[in-house]
DNA sequence: GACCGATTTGACCGCTCGGTCAAAATCACG
DNA sequence: CGTGATTTTGACCGAGCGGTCAAATCGGTC
């Protein structure tokens, strides 16, 4: 996904068995918690053998992480300034909680950078992701400016997207306790469509 | 906080750096990110000193991990059946950003103990959190049944607090990445108050 | 100040981990 | 089938880790 060296069918084939296995364990056990015995293992290939694929256990990190980034931005890239705003957020809202049922791994990868300091996405976020976010604020800021949502601060609701999708991932094991069997999605679906209706709906005046 | 045996002075003393360290390093580093050596000397002890006072890292952690959940619980313990609806969900929303703001090494650990699967934690998750969740939701379907406050599904209403206060925590570094150096908290505070508002409100009938 | 339990320490052990390396096995291709 | 490059492996290393232990030191009490 970043770059494309000269690559042989076994090179293909072992780099994404890699990255997948790898995604597994450093997402269920962070960075310091995975071990490269274990991704080798669940890879089906040997340790050195794995690293002769990746240099070290940083370079592997650092390549799922890359890849995830972009994964992770694309959504909120295509927040179209020109659609419908309300279309346009519930949209954002409606794929960020897929993002969270199909690929918990991920935002769990992603949550476990951030909570230890994102001692490798530090750069990224202060950049791009930065840049990214003040310029849908800003998109955001006009809407609710022109009225055609309800008064929201552009900042803080894109953090309540995050926040609000990334929980029923990151979290799935407390909201799995306290759901018991049940599948939390469809109900989560259903409830944050209230919740972000509430919260872009133009308030109405007296009785 | 949990049991009080025969303590000398020397040993409230040195049991309370090393839990006020231990925090520190478990919450910055995760549980197998955290090493005994650097507990220690940030309790300023040596580390055979510091088992002498916990018979293992394991123990160490479980310590901080009984208290914090009681810390944790007690807001929601508060939130009176009795009291008035939309007073009580918005004290309990409140509460629970403050301990974001106050406490967020407490977020943090809870966080990594959640997201590596809560191997420690996932007893009392089943039990008494689930116990205590039901309860209370139990209450808020009962507010939302008699009208007094909007339509909502009590689940999700909790893990939307529970998302909405721990993120200014947990993903402090991103939010701090993007808001630069203003302190979110002011805003946030304003934010979720607008957000819970909209949410608990009871819709009106079109003009 | 002598005594005894509480506290502290330095040396050490066994294990795991990330990473290296040279040799072996495999593969692609003429 | 031969040959050179690619891929795989087993043996190994050094560092760091959690934890042990016996000996030393300290602190309170008579």
């Amino acid at each position: 996904m970043t770059d494309t060296p000269p690559q042989t069918r076994i090179q293909a084939r072992n780099r994404a068995a890699i990255l997948e296995a790898a995604l597994e364990v450093f997402a269920a056990r962070g960075f310091r918690g995975a071990t490269l015995d274990r991704i080798a293992q669940a890879a089906g290939l040997s340790k050195p053998n794995l690293l002769y694929y990746f240099r070290s256990k940083e370079a592997l990190h650092l390549a799922i992480l890359q890849d995830l980034l972009e994964l992770w931005l694309a959504p909120l890239r295509a927040m179209d300034p020109e659609g419908e705003p309300r279309a346009q957020i519930m949209g954002y809202v409606r794929k960020k909680l897929e993002m969270s049922r199909d690929h918990p791994r991920e935002s769990r990868l992603f949550a476990n950078e951030i909570l230890q300091g994102a001692p490798r996405a530090r750069p990224v976020l202060e950049g791009e992701l930065k840049a990214l976010v003040d310029e849908k604020a800003a998109v955001i800021s006009g809407w609710s400016a022109a009225g055609r949502i309800g008064p929201v601060d552009p900042h803080h609701l894109i953090f309540s997207i995050w926040a609000l999708t990334q929980h029923y991932a990151d979290f799935e094991v407390q909201v799995r306790a306290i759901m018991g069997d049940t599948d939390p999605y469809p109900g989560a679906e259903a409830w944050l469509e209230r919740v972000f209706g509430a919260i872009l709906d133009i308030p109405h005046h007296g009785p």
